[in-house]
DNA sequence: GTCCAGGTCGCGC
DNA sequence: GCGCGACATGGA
């Protein structure tokens, strides 16, 4: 049993301009179990699990123009090992997204109450969709406390452990949640009723009846990834618009009772507004109408 | 105790 | 295609 990690450094280029703490703050994954923001350092760690099964911890700095990243791992890594942490970095922080074309119409439609910062529009996600898509879960139909709470359970009862450190695991493999079953979760997790949704999507991936990389084709439209998405069992309208979000198209607003809160009281007086009225608010903003919501509702 | 949370499903019409 | 109740759980 190995004891001391050794720590790896590794660098990953960053397109300029790019505001490192907005796209990990201006999202809620950051409080999500295995991340894990460090204020003191300004850094953003998580404990993650290698295609290999090796289990790393990541921290990673803002350096100048590019990510650095540190590596805690109790054997030497492989270059395969290597790659694939620079891939999982580049997806966390989105770095070969472009919103060159999100400033330029922000200036152009909306220069005075949306004032984006150079460099941000990037918003924090994991480093696998699965991931995305089970924090996605996690926020339906619960309150943002019930989320975290649920996640960190997750991670706690089924993530492999980083050292034989017991509060510091992975989040857990589709295999780990398939072989748990729905009665574990419901009854160790507090997944509740979403227990199912989640086995259900682990044990297909696991079968091979869902292959998520299918989704990551930036090629396919928006409608066709919306209709593949809704066929997830607990992936509803929202669902489906949040992660078409994580996996970077914009151009379609997840409705939920947050937005309808913001849109009613900013642009209707506090009386309800409807589906239709909230889609005529950001339907000027075309293909970055979920960036333009997210970034309005922060500076709000 | 009752209500509800960054919804979704499966019904019945 | 739309309206409605059920769904697990825990905090207010």
């Amino acid at each position: 049993m190995a004891s001391k990690p050794s720590t790896y450094s590794l660098e990953e280029q960053v397109p300029t301009p790019f505001d490192f703490r907005s796209t990990i703050q201006a999202h809620g994954w950051v409080v999500l179990r295995p991340f894990e923001w460090h204020e003191p350092t300004a850094a953003l760690s998580r404990i993650h699990r290698l295609e290999t099964g090796k289990v790393v911890q990541l921290h990673l700095h803002d350096g100048n123009k590019v990510i650095r990243i540190e590596i805690d791992t109790v054997s030497s890594l492989t270059t395969d090992e290597e790659t694939e942490i620079r891939q999982s970095v580049r997806r966390m922080l989105r770095l070969d997204e472009g919103f060159e074309a999100f400033h330029q119409l922000s200036k152009q439609l909306d220069g005075q109450s949306l004032a984006l910062k150079p460099g941000s529009g990037r918003l924090l996600r994991c480093p696998r969709l699965f991931e995305d898509i089970i924090y996605t879960l996690c926020t339906t139909n619960i309150a943002w406390s019930g989320t975290k709470r649920m996640v960190d359970r997750l991670v706690a009862k089924l993530g492999d452990p980083f050292m034989d450190i017991h509060d510091q695991r992975a989040f857990p493999t589709a295999e780990a949640i398939a072989a748990a079953g729905t009665d574990f979760l419901k009854q160790e997790t507090g997944l509740g009723y979403r227990s199912a949704y989640v086995w259900e999507l682990a044990t297909a991936i696991v079968e091979g009846q869902v292959d998520l990389d299918a989704f990551e084709d930036q090629a396919l439209p928006t409608d066709e990834l919306y209709r593949m998405l809704r066929q997830i069992k607990g992936v509803g309208d929202y669902a489906a618009s949040t992660i078409l979000m994580l996996l970077g198209h914009y151009d379609r607003l997840a409705i939920d009772s947050e937005m309808r809160a913001f849109v009613s009281t900013k642009y209707f007086d506090n009386q309800p507004a409807s589906n239709d009225q909230i889609q005529a608010i950001y339907a000027p903003w075309g293909r970055w109408q979920y960036l333009a919501y997210w970034f309005e509702s922060l500076s709000n």
